[in-house]
DNA sequence: AATCCGTACAACCGCCTGGTT
DNA sequence: TAACCAGGCGGTTGTACGGAT
């Protein structure tokens, strides 16, 4: 009675994964691959979707997983990376060795964002909260924000370039395989243009950075330099990999002349700072360390806590610069996967 | 001992993207 | 060009667990 049951659907088996299909799963990609994840689990003998296989492999059974404690160099990685990226954790989970996104994600939502949030720092804009409007720290966040845009306006465009450059490449490629190609051979791949000044001039986001004025132009606001700014070059003359950010507000007093003189320096002498970024002050180490506890905030002399953030992350430009080499260099890394 | 509550994390869901037909 | 599919991604939920009451 009644139809046959031949084409009924198999009941798909939901929830948390036990010890004999865990072993299955393995044991059959271990032999095989995983191939199509649709079609794995009836070859798996199992009765899961081929998502939910795929997310079991890819966030618990594989064995290139690194699980427990986040580091502390891992935390500063994971809070450094979203302020740049938000909440792109496949992106941020590129540079984590070992680590899943989902691993980050749920890292983020159950311990970090609510570090952040208790410390008075909106874990989204990365901004401290109720900050009086014109403190120095509400300089810095904006500071930071300009910062933030630009890295990843960087990264978009590098992507971007990335994917074009690799179709001029098959494009060339194509041509020669078939007819003489006009076309000049493609350049010798280098690293992805840093240069989001150039880059972002070739977008439709924004016309330029610097205009006749010496203007600096984000796609969200400006910055400008001060009166005493030493004269700035136009765009071009910057080497591939630079970005010069200076912000009148960013240049607290301290290592100001240092600041400049490296600028000027840089200018000069191009060749020797082409893998270099210098910026402003930052504020994103005010809780970034703070977070990690990386550095007693309360050892300071100063009576404030906002002077004592101060003075821990603002007062070394040097720091501040490494900072960001090191960002950069986390983010640009060849040996890396790419962002997007 | 029972219940409540917060935390951590595995897993699911819906949407998006890129490739193929 | 549209439809379909596989895979990827991020948001959210479900559940186990431990500590507090």
């Amino acid at each position: 009675m009644g139809r046959s049951n031949s084409h009924a659907k198999v009941e798909l088996k939901k929830g948390p994964w036990t010890r004999e299909e865990d072993q299955k799963l393995l044991a059959y990609i271990e032999e095989h691959g995983h191939g199509s994840w649709r079609s794995l689990p009836a070859k798996a003998g199992l009765q899961r979707c081929g998502k939910s296989c795929r997310l079991r492999w890819t966030n618990y059974l594989r064995p290139d997983i690194k699980r427990g404690k986040f580091s502390t160099q891992e935390e500063k990685t994971i809070i450094r990376l979203h302020a740049l990226l938000g909440n792109r954790w496949s992106a941020i989970a590129t540079h984590l060795p070992k680590r899943t996104d989902n691993e980050i994600k749920n890292y983020w939502n159950t311990r970090l964002k609510k570090r952040l949030t208790r410390m008075g720092i909106d874990p989204t804009t990365h901004k401290p909260k109720n900050n009086p409007s014109g403190s120095t720290l509400s300089k810095q966040a904006a500071n930071l924000s300009h910062m933030a845009q630009w890295e990843t306006a960087r990264l978009e465009a590098e992507a971007r370039l990335g994917r074009e450059s690799k179709l001029l490449s098959n494009l060339h490629f194509l041509r020669k395989a078939t007819v003489q190609s006009p076309l000049p051979p493609p350049q010798p791949t280098a690293p992805p243009c840093l240069d989001v000044l150039k880059v972002w001039q070739a977008t439709s986001r924004a016309n330029c950075f610097f205009g006749s004025t010496g203007t600096l132009q984000s796609p969200t606001s400006t910055l400008n330099f001060s009166d005493n700014t030493p004269s700035v070059p136009t765009v071009s003359s910057f080497m591939a990999n630079d970005v010069i950010a200076l912000d009148n507000s960013a240049a607290y007093g301290v290592g100001k002349e240092k600041m400049y003189s490296e600028v000027k320096d840089k200018m000069e002498n191009p060749m020797h700072h082409h893998d270099d970024i210098i910026i402003g002050y930052s504020t994103m180490d005010a809780y970034d360390y703070d977070v990690t506890g990386s550095v007693d905030l309360t050892s300071d002399n100063h009576n404030s806590d906002v002077h004592n953030v101060d003075s821990a992350v603002f007062g070394d430009f040097e720091e501040t610069k490494n900072y960001w080499n090191e960002l950069l260099n986390l983010v640009t890394s060849p040996l890396e996967s790419p962002v997007f």
